[in-house]
DNA sequence: GTAAGCCGCGCAACCGTTTGCGCAACAACA
DNA sequence: TGTTGTTGCGCAAACGGTTGCGCGGCTTAC
């Protein structure tokens, strides 16, 4: 029925008398070759259905073409999209993309560093779990001389390479928004002050209210969790304040959505008695009636595509050991897409 | 800086004056190595941090342990828990996850294949693009003794492995309940003719109101292209009619956000004007104001860990070549999940 | 005292391909 | 005729492991 073995340069070699050498250069129209048995060889080749075993070169070459993608979660539109931006540059270069979920967990991200690492992929491109705060794993793998680069969520460490997205430039036009609304009073709901990206966000936030003159009350800055049940507790002390917000600049979409659902619950009107802006830009937006003035988008894709080229340059630069490798870095801005420009 | 090659079994053999084969077994605790030997060789490869290369056993023993995935779009949740619940049931072999989304491009689904086989993945996971109607490029892989298995988008065909899921038994909950809720004009907005999911929807339809002794009308039936216009555009043709169905039956999750939306812009009123069940148990549900009666549940990671089963099964069996592999085939129940149990 | 058996290890082939080098045959040139 | 150059191909090593088989030396048993 199917035959066992694919035909190798050997059979052609035997069929032809010729050495294996010679089939392989053959193969290749090398020049040494002369044209009888170039084309003897090919034509056996063709007859037998040959094709090359990539994975003997990929041996020879001690490469595997193929690279390694650590996301914490496919299921969130953001990432999805990221792993299209790396399929798409990859592409060009005939590697593979070899991935792993770390659901937000640092164990799993370190065994699937591990497993990566034993099938001696090319590279990686990573995206850290909320937990990882510290990186031997990934420090670990210049012994094995394979490349990382960083996008999104990166280590808090220099000397690494990586895309990530600057928040600033989102944040400031949201609030040039909310101020010419007619907002003074602009909430902040965070995420827990463990993660690089709360103190990112907050930075920002000081930094944009300062920038339009609005006074800093720390008040009204309220940190959750993320769970479901803390983010309706934060939007709920918002709403219970005396003073209350008007409007809320809130960590996520995801965190929204329950901020949304507590002010529906409260008999209150989203965009009315109070406005927010997020950030991740989900496309689920254009199907709900209650929707943010805007979300801060961060472009997935982009990030990890450049992160992808980023990597690629780094793995061709792991050809010439010694030579330290470089360091690349980029840094995309943000933008905030607003779903209610009439207002 | 970094030590450029990694230590191999040589140069233990060379540091202890013994030969690689005894090396070799020294590290697997080979019974035919004295135990002083034994101890020396791993004592001198923990001091030099040696690890096997499995990239050479791969290669002698002919495989990579990796298996291709190909999936339509990771953005679906329902592929993005599909690529979770493989990923869990591949851990435990140590194999490798090789992405690959078709985007619902034929031509991609090809090129993919392609790549994959050249990779010579071990085995591979489909689950076809809409477009998909001929298989040449997954038969052709029989060649490379590279096993498929096929889930929930399978080929409409004998002989081949795959996990699927049956629709009838939520198709039947769902009649079921519309029924139970008064309703006997029950409306189907469907996919397009070419779809193989189209059709299966459609004969279910019939299937069940029969089992329901409902009437069947033609008129209420009626096929979307899936863009977002076309969605609309049926949705409006069911609510124009002169004898509208209060109940529809919706292609999917997607389509149904669609008629929704439109349903709304007519100031009508779902759940009470008009009630629906649609395909897919989408997450977002849970954050909209209007949703279906239910949505029928296809269990996605079930079944795709399930085809993983199958395709280990399948490995294990490539092994031994010349005996016909076996055809391993499975069929799920799908489970309507309600959103409004108290209607 | 000799046959039989076991212990501990090395030799060499193998997986499929690439590539530096060498060599034979022949042509061209002095 | 001898030197040099070119053409066309083969040899063998290399990539990093695994494994069947053989062999020398020792112990044990009869």
């Amino acid at each position: 029925m199917s035959e066992y073995r694919l035909p190798t340069i050997k059979e052609i070699a035997k069929r032809l008398n010729v050495s294996v050498s010679t089939v392989s250069r053959a193969l290749r129209d090398h020049p040494s070759i002369g044209l009888v048995t170039t084309m003897r060889v090919q034509n056996v080749a063709k007859e037998l259905g040959y094709e090359v075993n990539r994975a003997a070169i990929h041996f020879k070459e001690r490469k595997t073409y193929s690279i390694g993608v650590i996301i914490p979660n496919l299921s969130e539109p953001f990432f999805s999209s990221a792993l299209t931006g790396i399929e798409d540059a990859v592409e060009a270069n005939n590697y593979n993309v070899i991935i792993g979920q770390s659901l937000e967990s640092f164990e799993r991200e370190k065994r699937i560093v591990e497993n990566m690492k034993d099938h001696r992929v090319d590279g990686m491109l990573v995206s850290l779990t909320k937990e990882t705060s510290t990186y031997e794993h990934f420090e670990n793998l210049k012994k094995y001389n394979i490349p990382v680069v960083f996008f999104d969520r990166i280590p808090s460490k220099k000397n690494i390479s990586y895309v990530a997205c600057n928040l600033v430039s989102g944040m400031l036009q949201a609030l040039t928004k909310l101020v010419s609304l007619g907002h003074t009073r602009i909430g902040l709901i965070n995420g827990p002050a463990k993660l690089a990206a709360t103190m990112q966000r907050l930075e920002i936030y000081y930094k944009c209210l300062r920038a339009h003159n609005l006074e800093l009350d720390h008040e009204i800055i309220v940190p959750t969790s993320l769970s479901k049940a803390d983010n309706r507790r934060a939007m709920k002390q918002l709403l219970d304040m005396a003073h209350a917000p008007t409007a809320v600049i809130v960590f996520n979409d995801y965190v929204l959505l329950d901020c949304i659902a507590t002010v529906k619950a409260r008999g209150l009107v989203v965009n009315k008695d109070i406005s927010f802006i997020s950030f991740a830009n989900l496309p689920i937006w254009e199907y709900m009636d209650n929707v943010p003035l805007g979300s801060i988008e961060q472009f997935p894709y982009e990030q990890s595509s450049m992160a992808t080229e980023f990597l690629f340059q780094l793995i061709k630069h792991a050809g010439n050991p010694g030579i330290e490798p470089p360091i690349l870095q980029h840094i995309i801005d943000s933008e905030m897409i607003e779903y209610n420009p009439e207002l």
